[in-house]
DNA sequence: CTTGACAGGGAACACTTGTTCTGATATTAT
DNA sequence: ATAATATCAGAACAAGTGTTCCCTGTCAAG
């Protein structure tokens, strides 16, 4: 996969697809790159554009209109994360459910240089103060990765059995028992038997909007 | 324009909609559309489109195919955001210079529904553990936006002239002197008269990455 | 009951659009 | 120069695609 053996034409059509796009949202068709790039025949576009594939620097679905990607390299891409619920610490934290597929309203975009490739995450907001020893406010959304086990030195939501609470904190397993530490560090680590806790997921990112002005859209509906 | 008054099967559609671009990057055709909802009839699909439109969620370009734009509602439309430099509390917050541009490590790439049009704004990170009162850890990002006033109940960077630091705090102007309060609610406010205060900006965002996973792209050099 | 607005279905039509074929011209290698 | 390859042009075709027309059914207002 060669680099920048274009042609001048090729640079052409490569430009004006990315300005077409950003500008309409949607990929050009053959014949208005063409017109737009001075190409009287469809089947010179069509040739140029396999070129423009095999270089890498599009993707192209066959047999459908305006079926032009942009390449993945200069792409920052975004990256869809449902808004699933509230998060507490008198229950469980919720977690998505496969099968739904959630309105816009519900869905918090990111973008990969942010969260990666944003598999299995899920976002929650934060209700109460009662996160406020992991540095987490009342109002802040936090995006989770669900799973049962966390490495040492991971901030993990954790379910106290006995306590029926949930908390967010730093997990370590240290010999026999579990140390819970709050990420404020002026206050004290829980310890805690591993039986008497339970994991429900990693947090990757918390999220918080401090101005009114720009709290608009992310805002849950009671 | 009128809201949310969109049936379950013009809400299929919308969210059809927005998951086909963001997993094509083009959007569907009329046909992949009713195929997708469940619909039998173009026609059909063509009059729930045109409601769509006459609500705003969406545009359409008239007979051009996949002509289907997302509405100024739901758009999630990037906003680049320059990393500018640190914030610590022993020197005044550093600013965009608006001449130079700034390389694609030292952008933060987030959306509209974030972050609003992103216009003004700028990202630090924050270095030490000066900001905890605020709420704010060491690593985290903070995007603010450049301003010498602020109204009272914002969160604001302020250089404290006399102690020659920068603090971020909610800022309340009472009566002739400057309540400066803490984040953290468990702390006390400050007093100052306002000549010894100078107002930096506004924090708008903070964003916090946890995990290593997801801390690729965001690591400034050194 | 009648009327009208609204929502859905089906089919036909005309235009759009990607594909392919044939041939011409330009470029490069031998 | 000759052959091989790359690039381009034009035309025709088939499939894709938006649009439109007519019809049916529902439901609330008059």
């Amino acid at each position: 996969m060669a680099q920048s053996k274009l042609s001048s034409r090729q640079e052409d059509m490569l430009r004006f697809i990315t300005n077409f796009i950003t500008q309409n949202s949607y990929p050009p068709t053959i014949r208005e790159i063409g017109k737009a790039c001075h190409i009287t025949s469809t089947s010179v576009v069509n040739y140029n554009l396999n070129k423009l594939e095999e270089e890498g620097y599009i993707s192209r679905m066959m047999r459908v209109s305006r079926g032009i990607q942009l390449g993945k390299n200069n792409i920052s891409s975004l990256v869809q994360i449902p808004l699933v619920g509230r998060i507490f610490a008198s229950a469980p934290v919720p977690f998505p459910e496969a099968s739904v597929s959630y309105a816009p309203d519900e869905i918090i975009n990111l973008t990969q240089d942010i969260v990666g490739d944003g598999k299995g995450l899920f976002a929650l907001e934060v209700r109460g103060d009662s996160m406020i020893d992991a540095m987490i406010n009342d109002g802040d959304f936090v995006i989770m990765k669900q799973q049962v086990q966390v490495n040492n030195g991971d901030l993990a939501a954790i379910w106290l059995i006995d306590n029926e609470e949930t908390t967010l904190k730093y997990f370590y397993l240290e010999d026999d028992k579990v140390r819970l530490q709050p990420a404020n560090p002026t206050m004290d680590a829980i310890y805690a038997h591993p039986s008497t806790v339970r994991i429900q997921g990693k947090v990757m990112l918390i999220l918080r909007q401090i101005s009114d002005e720009i709290k608009t859209s992310l805002k849950t509906n009671n």
